[in-house]
DNA sequence: TATTGTTATACTCTATAACTATA
DNA sequence: TATAGTTATAGAGTATAACAATA
């Protein structure tokens, strides 16, 4: 029997992460947010960044890119901004109590996301496609 | 045995498609193109549409995103259009001589690339892979 | 001088609304 | 009126280069 022909996999994959990431978009927008407020926000939640250099990398964008949002999310309220004593370079990005509110959120819809995702296949399947999906990862990684 | 604690998949599919998406752009920009144009390029030789409304669905585009590359790509000497003569609201897109060469240099690429995903992984991996992935994606269809 | 972060500017991709041309 | 496509405009996300503040 002939070889199953397959779209290449990053066609696969570059497709799927389209739908998937514009359903999680509109469930973000849903709630208030966006997918760089989420990423910033569970950076900001869950890592421990010693500076914004940190935060840029956690979250995989250029220090000026993370500027721009933090300026929004400060005019927003959901973050503040203030001066290390013990580095004057540094600045201490702390979340505000509106921004604990919609880091929990943003946090359930992106719960309520996954189980969407995940409908229809079992832990074992899930657990294997994020493995081989991190292996793809590495393959591509610090180009 | 405690069950693994894995990231949400929403969140590993977002991050790989991330970092693959990235080196995919860089590997396109060097070959001269990009991803829309890549897109365009390949339902054009691959998929039979019979306007640009079936393209732009094709690419996962609206029609105004369509025109605006098209736009680009005509003033890089890369696409034609003309009206069909059978129904003159109808432009006919058809790839140039330039077009067909950049359509090649980019299907190089893109086979680079996936062969450079691919890495480590066994073909019956990438099918289940694949698999995996179509079934997410079903799960947010149409959204 | 080196490090941290911001400002200024611009580019790409995308979208919606209003419009033109054709049927 | 309905369909195919374009134009005008705008917004989100990203980036680089130049700059300011601090060490």
């Amino acid at each position: 029997m002939p070889a199953p022909v397959t779209a290449p996999i990053g066609v696969v994959l570059a497709r799927t992460a389209k739908t998937a990431g514009r359903a999680f978009d509109q469930a973000l927008a849903a709630a208030g947010g966006s997918q760089p407020v989420w990423q910033i926000l569970i950076s900001l939640k869950t890592t421990a960044v010693a500076n914004q250099r940190e935060l840029a990398d956690a979250v995989g964008i250029q220090g000026a890119t993370l500027t721009h949002h933090l300026n929004g999310m400060e005019a927003a309220g959901l973050v503040t901004r203030r001066r290390d004593p013990g580095n004057r370079r540094v600045h201490l990005v702390e979340l505000t109590e509106a921004g604990e509110q919609l880091f929990h959120r943003l946090a359930s819809a992106a719960i309520a996301h996954d189980q969407r995702l995940r409908k229809g296949l079992s832990d074992a399947e899930i657990a294997q496609l994020a493995d081989l999906l991190q292996r793809l990862a590495a393959n591509v990684a610090d180009t």
